[in-house]
DNA sequence: TTGTATGCGTTATCAA
DNA sequence: TTGATAACGCATACAA
């Protein structure tokens, strides 16, 4: 470029660069020669220079999951608007995927990772991210549970115990006292969700809570979903998350249980299509999209301060639909 | 790390790059140093010197919808194995952003790029990714539709054509005269789907074939999607996908209009969650994260061998379920 | 088997 | 206002 607009190299990358102190028509002449040129500036040299690369590493399970692909997309959005790219990898619960992931994404000298939905320990992470990046994770986490409020910083998570708390208020409230929770798989979400509505339960006389434990990728067979719960129904069965409820919706259908009528079912994170399902699902509306984009947000603002972002907890809303509350009042 | 280990530069840097003329001892001696000091090669300068990234481009129109995420799964999953990374960026159906986004990933020096469901022609992409970079497309297109066969190389489609041939026949053998299309907003899939059904249509006598459209985001209102066909109603409908027809589901629960007996409902795609809508959603079902991955692969190889990988057509397949086919026979 | 030297395309420092 | 030049961290051609 600089030959061809018989400049030298620094005068034509000021003028592309848009430094002040170039006359207008030099500045015009390197234009138009990078034009002619289809120059298309390498931004690999330009990191290389400037030890940064306007790129955002995003570490997450799986990008075909509803709720996932939420946080995926804010997070992708708001990294757009900030002019950072978005590197994405999905580990699927491989916790030996995710290390590679992680190495890849420094490796490419990502300014920050964002890890969501992890299957290790916030601080773990932390430390083998830790030489120059930044990190922000996702989920809850049963070491971020501690009711003393000292979250380690750079944290985004949302308020699972509550959100729990008010789908079990709100079933007693409807009357229900035989519970279930319906999880998935070993995770440190399930735990917290699980745990959480047998600890509340308990605090109820005459509630009880059973709990199974459905596979990885058990939703996309409902029969079995609906299987799982066994010939002894309970009345009221709180679901691992949205994806689960709907693929246990249509099971119970195959198999002629009602739904509010002979089982109440609820779901966990206010999926668009929960809306949509027959009958339509109760929930918890977790703001992925937000927390994605939050998550974005302070991440880029981290890389320029230097310092890490508080931990935040973001919170969550019961959304009642016809799923649940077949009897009685049913005040959340 | 050279210095750590007492030796030059370049010997470390074979050492680590695993070069066989390197003694034992010697690479002993490095890694070791390596692993003292945390060392993370710098993949950004490796790229610098090697004019290659090992980083693919996803250009795709939303992480969120669920038929884009599977295809983006698939591609990610693809690359990974292959040991890409994959830079994403959704550009939201704006022509702007989608060129901002294939700039983007130019700059950074992706060694290909996919694009998948845009808003612009193929072979407009191609020239405007031109000059290194490679492509490779998605959905169908009007240009492609040609039956002559000379499909420009390096795209892959799934045949939405003799999916809508497939549903028409369908409807129609079911007894169903008065048909609809309801479609989204201009798009080129959508158009070819539109009117593909009305052409099939046109050569059966005594059929019908109104066609609507409603906006991008109408889904998100299922009463809307509902009030779209009208208060006089056809007997089928046709709509652009699942996650559309999951909606009219549910708008048309809300008005009381019973599925398939009153209107059948048909949708595109095949998301998981059109196996659990209720009634159970009759649908085309397009292998998207078989693309995806497709996608990455044949990009791949088209990267290292320099040449444009031939044009695939993927087959699609029509899922029948509950939402069609109250009358007759419905022989597929 | 190892060391020396050069270049990848930018930006930034220092002179002119 | 512009030009020459060094450096970013790595890979490699060539010399030893």
């Amino acid at each position: 470029v600089a030959l061809k607009a018989g400049v030298s190299q620094a005068t034509a990358s000021r003028a592309l660069a848009g430094d002040p102190r170039i006359s207008d028509p030099t500045r015009a002449t390197v234009i138009e020669a990078a034009e002619a040129l289809a120059f298309v500036p390498n931004q690999t040299a330009r990191n290389l220079r400037k030890q940064s690369t306007q790129t955002l590493g995003l570490l997450l399970s799986d990008l075909a999951d509803p709720d996932h692909a939420q946080v995926g997309a804010g997070f992708e959005q708001a990294a757009a608007d900030a002019g950072f790219s978005v590197l994405v990898v999905a580990a699927r619960k491989q916790v030996e995927d995710e290390e590679r992931a992680v190495r890849a994404l420094q490796e490419r000298g990502t300014d920050g990772i964002c890890v969501a939905s992890s299957s290790l320990d916030p601080v773990q992470i932390r430390s083998s991210v830790a030489p120059t990046p930044l990190v922000v994770v996702q989920p809850d986490h049963p070491s971020l549970v501690t009711d003393g409020n000292p979250l380690p910083p750079g944290i985004i998570r949302s308020d699972d115990v509550a959100g729990v708390e008010q789908i079990v208020r709100h079933l007693l409230s409807c009357g229900y006292r035989e519970m279930a929770y319906l999880g998935v798989g070993p995770s440190f979400t399930n735990e917290v969700r699980g745990s959480t509505a047998g600890r509340v339960m308990l605090t109820e006389s005459g509630a009880t809570m059973r709990r199974f434990e459905v596979d990885d990728e058990a939703w996309r067979v409902p029969t079995q979903v609906a299987q799982a719960l066994g010939e002894d129904l309970p009345e009221a069965v709180i679901c691992y998350d949205d994806k689960l409820a709907i693929s246990l919706l249509d099971g119970l259908r195959s198999r002629g249980i009602r739904v509010p009528d002979e089982l109440a079912v609820v779901g966990y994170d206010g999926i668009p299509f929960a809306a949509f399902s027959n009958p339509r699902l109760t929930t918890v509306r977790v703001p992925s999209a937000e927390m994605g984009a939050l998550a974005a947000d302070l991440l880029i603002a981290s890389i320029e301060s230097h310092v890490l972002p508080e931990a935040i907890t973001v919170p969550v809303e019961l959304v009642v639909r016809e799923s649940s509350g077949a009897r009685g009042e049913c005040v959340p």
